[in-house]
DNA sequence: GGGCCGTTTTGAAAGCTTTCAAAATTATGG
DNA sequence: CCATAATTTTGAAAGCTTTCAAAACGGCCC
């Protein structure tokens, strides 16, 4: 591939005055000007990335590390941070850690190595991220903490309200006559999963409503988890009359748990989830949900990111993102009569129906 | 942070040596080898990238084009692509193309500069990646198109059996009884739409089945797309009892589109889809689709690359991998009686129905 | 102990760009 | 038209690694 010494031949110019007229570093008067652009459409030329980078000691890479592309929620929030990203000359590496620290370590360490703009990163379990990042920031690379936070974090953040969003969604339940609400949380240590817990609980105390701790269960965000999770609510006495679920797939697994008890939502129990994913759209019944933009908070990591690098300077951000209540229909009020409890364990269409 | 020369005057060897013994590149001896292993230790050394890009004329990263991180089927793909790429030491750079060959032209220009090892692509519509990859190659650099083609494509391929899948799924609903059969495709430049309407064609004329133009109808491989077409073929005299749907994001708009008939999939109206994505399983009724794996074609594609680069010379290679019917509720039997077509323009619970 | 051979080790060059100080050119003012 | 100031242009250095030819070393045999 054609280099710059090449350009600098063909226009008769020297390699410095090349660089010049390719970033606009110095005057150029107007033959040689030309000549340069010249020679470098005709040549096909494009600076080497490696090289540019090596000289300035950064490149126009971004990290982006996150849990798992394949986890329904990351794909928009990739999207997100690549769209702004592209659009500013910026491209990036992306790393899934399956929330293991120890893989997500691996990736910052080399991920330095490529002298990356930015960092845009979605703690994994147990993230070491807040010391590690240190590092980055001795070097002037900025680091973008987005979704939850790690430990101790005090850098640049991009998160959803949780908070409020499982306050509005839990009010929500209450308001329509549910005095019976149970929770299934994601993993507590999970800065997102608490402050979602931390809203429902404020709530409940609010409405002044009994919760005892049977009623917040927590587990994995995954469709197993809410599956296993509400097949001991379901047995509770007495019985929830509606479930917040941590995300989306706790929902799901949660509402497929129910129809396998031969319970019927939202008649007999109500589900809000959180995250708002487009397969709660074509779900039966379609699923109710705290909406918050996945894309969103990508853009704004990246601007974020993109801001830092062009010399704002000022002290750590931490940018909270609204969320939205999407009803669809998975809520109702409570059903009028008393419920009998044991039936939460036939499963529909058994003998002991007869 | 620390470079080579550090860690060469730290273990009091020459640069030459540290080099060696990073790279298993010569013979160094016992006492001045773990000198330096020691030295790389203790000073969190981690080699430059870059630098060495520079130097070796290629890279660890492998850029991967696609379109579109956010339809549901590319994230397996990606994710396959990136445990191989990661467990052998390469990285993934994420670009979209939005099926833009313009924005797919910018990247593959792009990505040139870094150097990288190879290339994985999913071209986007009317790709010039035929003529692109030809100066990838002569660099020495691998691509490897995946999940559809480009215009004379002869490089290496990886793809799904979709003439296969489509036949056996379209078997699947003629056995079943069906015999006035539909299809929605996907843009039919699109070599895999070509493939699955191929498939379906065939199977209709070994049953010897009619296939008037009208009840193959091409679109968009989206929900949008498939809804629209829906709404088109359920006006046809005589309606069709089964479609096929040209991937499962069409499959989902047609099942919106017949419940919103005030028709019933599966009783009046089967549905097979094709890719078997998740949200599949929690649609009502479930959806039966052709089943392939993203997640294999990701690892093959990778895999494939990375043989190249360790010295693999031999022909291009055209990897097909198997399909699999995956049968869920979409699917039933035709109705006995001959429908009445003009019950298919109205909505379920409107006035006339009473 | 000297000469020779095979192995280790070294130092410098190369890869491509940016940037800095210095050189060359042009402009300005008297 | 000269001296000086301002602007352009240049060439070399630096950034970090790999690799090649050459130098140093160690062992062996006579």
């Amino acid at each position: 591939m054609a280099n710059m010494q090449e350009i600098a031949r063909r226009a008769g110019v020297s390699l410095g005055t090349v660089s010049h007229v390719l970033n606009n570093t110095a005057n150029v008067r107007e033959p040689k000007r030309t000549r340069v652009l010249e020679a470098v459409q005709a040549a096909g030329y494009q600076p080497s990335q490696l090289a540019r980078g090596l000289r300035r000691d950064t490149t126009n890479m971004i990290g982006m590390i996150i849990p798992d592309i394949t986890n329904p929620f990351f794909p928009a929030v990739v999207r997100g941070a690549e769209d702004v990203a592209f659009s500013n000359g910026y491209r990036l590496i992306l790393c899934n850690t399956d929330n293991d620290h120890s893989k997500e370590l691996i990736h910052l360490n080399e991920l330095r190595t490529y002298l990356p703009a930015g960092l845009i990163v979605i703690p994994s379990n147990f993230s070491e991220l807040t010391t590690q990042a240190e590092s980055y920031r001795r070097a002037g690379t900025g680091v973008v903490c987005i979704d939850r936070l790690p430990k101790n974090w005090s850098g640049d953040s991009v998160t959803a309200d949780n908070e409020a969003g499982a306050h509005n969604a839990t009010r929500h339940l209450i308001q329509l006559g549910h005095t019976r609400l149970a929770t299934i949380t994601g993993p507590l240590h999970l800065t997102n999963a608490k402050e979602r817990l931390g809203g429902f609980k404020r709530a409940m105390k609010e409405a002044k409503l009994p919760l005892s701790p049977e009623y917040a269960q927590e587990t994995s965000f995954d469709k197993q988890g809410g599956h296993a999770k509400t097949l001991i609510l379901l047995r509770l006495i007495p019985r929830p009359t509606a479930i917040f679920a941590g995300n989306d797939m706790i929902a799901l697994g949660a509402l497929l748990a129910i129809r396998e008890a031969g319970l019927r939502c939202p008649k007999e129990i109500s589900i809000i989830g959180f995250d708002d994913l487009d397969l709660g759209e074509t779900t039966n019944p379609s699923l109710s949900s705290v909406s918050q933009s996945g894309y969103q908070l990508g853009t704004t990591a990246s601007r974020l990111l993109l801001d830092r690098r062009e010399g704002d300077t000022s002290p750590a951000k931490h940018i909270v993102l609204e969320t939205l209540l999407k009803l669809r229909n998975s809520v109702a009020p409570p059903p009028d009569e008393p419920q009998k409890n044991s039936s939460a364990r036939r499963p529909r269409g058994s003998k002991h129906d007869a």
